[in-house]
DNA sequence: TAGCTAACGTACTGGTTCGTACATTAGCTA
DNA sequence: TAGCTAATGTACGAACCAGTACGTTAGCTA
């Protein structure tokens, strides 16, 4: 077939190992948002790849790892958004606003990360607890909101004692939440949570209730 | 063993179509929410009952049916406790953490409901799309909480013009996140969010948050 | 350029799992 | 009490799917 003193009859088998396994990672990550870790087919993965199921397997050792993997970069991609944030110079209402519009702004741009978690929730977070990486992330917003709060609450604008990770929760719930369960939520009460036309009215809700809770009037104890 | 002329030999076989079915809802509703709905076994629910897989067919149709029939049971609990809430005869804010309190109560005392939620879902809600009943429900407490609102705005209460959907969505983000995400939020920040020692905390918190954001003073737009 | 190894492909298997064909019986009704 | 039917049980099949045994080659290195 091919001429003999030809470059070479390569067969379009280029070798790459880092874009293979970027690859796999990226299929992977949609294939697992698509359908959950036992609604995902090893094959379908392997098939909407470049490469065959034999290098999921060579590269990452089975589906199971395979998932922690996809996991473990989704998380490096939200601890990334977080370490970019740059809210020193804000006085504390306005960088707890902007700190709740970023996690706003993340949970919207990537539902299948979003998808992943409410995944790794239903088995029990057992790929995190098998994750060397994972297990000492500690989100960098942590130490953001610890900072706000601190000056929030000596300034005596912040009346609320929270703690930081009580309030990363109450952020994350709505952020969260409008996107995980936007499906049920929209077939239930008919109204599309994540409808672009509607972003900026619910972004202005979670700062405005945010900052409310922190800066509310408390009752004597 | 048993002697010749006792009731009947009937060997347990004892026919009775509605505890039939109620058992194999019963354990269904465990197996999805242990295990997804990809992950769920069929034998699996067939063998934790008192009859067989044959049955399961032959009353639902299949498994897909069977996920549905499950979630409309789980949707109706809810829908019955909403409308045992009276809250009529409270003023404006109390009527309102009466309600969260609800939520927040029983979404903790039913953590199953909360992840066949989250496991629908992942599945797009096409189980709720294909259910006539699940179509039509439309949550008491959204009723509800239209009544409080409109009161307490009326009497100038409630300063913040948010609509019944939206605060709806505000108050069950909350609670639905603590339950939902307790694996991963736990793995990741070493916090338990449905500790039992913090359930007043968390309860009180969701309440302040509600109130506070109903309550605060606006910046004139 | 010989040779080595990481990177890749093919073809298959063993176990699992949804679903069903076929057989049986409890218990009501005429 | 004969007979009918809803309700139940058993055994099996066909498809699917994670994982692997075995073979091949690109491209670097001595």
């Amino acid at each position: 077939m091919t001429s003999v003193d030809e470059p070479a009859p390569t067969n379009g088998r280029i070798r790459d190992a880092a874009r293979t396994q970027a690859e796999i990672l990226d299929v992977a990550t949609q294939e697992f948002a698509r359908a959950g870790y036992d609604g995902a087919r090893v094959d379908e993965i392997a098939a909407r790849t470049r490469t065959t199921k034999r290098m999921i397997y060579y590269y990452f050792g089975g589906k199971e790892q395979l998932f922690t993997a996809v996991l473990e970069r989704a998380y490096g991609v939200i601890r990334e958004a977080e370490q970019r944030l740059d809210v020193e110079h804000l006085d504390p209402v306005a960088a707890i606003r902007r700190l709740a519009e970023l996690t706003f702004d993340h949970h919207e741009q990537h539902p299948d990360f979003i998808r992943l978690v409410s995944i790794e929730n239903i088995h029990g977070a057992e790929h995190i607890a098998a994750s060397e990486k994972l297990g000492r992330i500690g989100s960098p917003a942590l130490e953001v909101i610890r900072r706000i709060l601190a000056a929030g609450q000596e300034s005596g604008l912040f009346t609320a004692d929270v703690d930081a990770v009580d309030l990363h929760a109450m952020i994350s719930s709505f952020c969260f939440f409008r996107v995980a369960n936007r499906a049920t939520f929209g077939a239930l009460f008919g109204r599309d949570l994540v409808d672009p036309a509607q972003r900026e009215h619910y972004r202005a809700m979670l700062g405005d209730m945010v900052i409310a809770y922190l800066t509310a009037e408390r009752a004597a104890g």
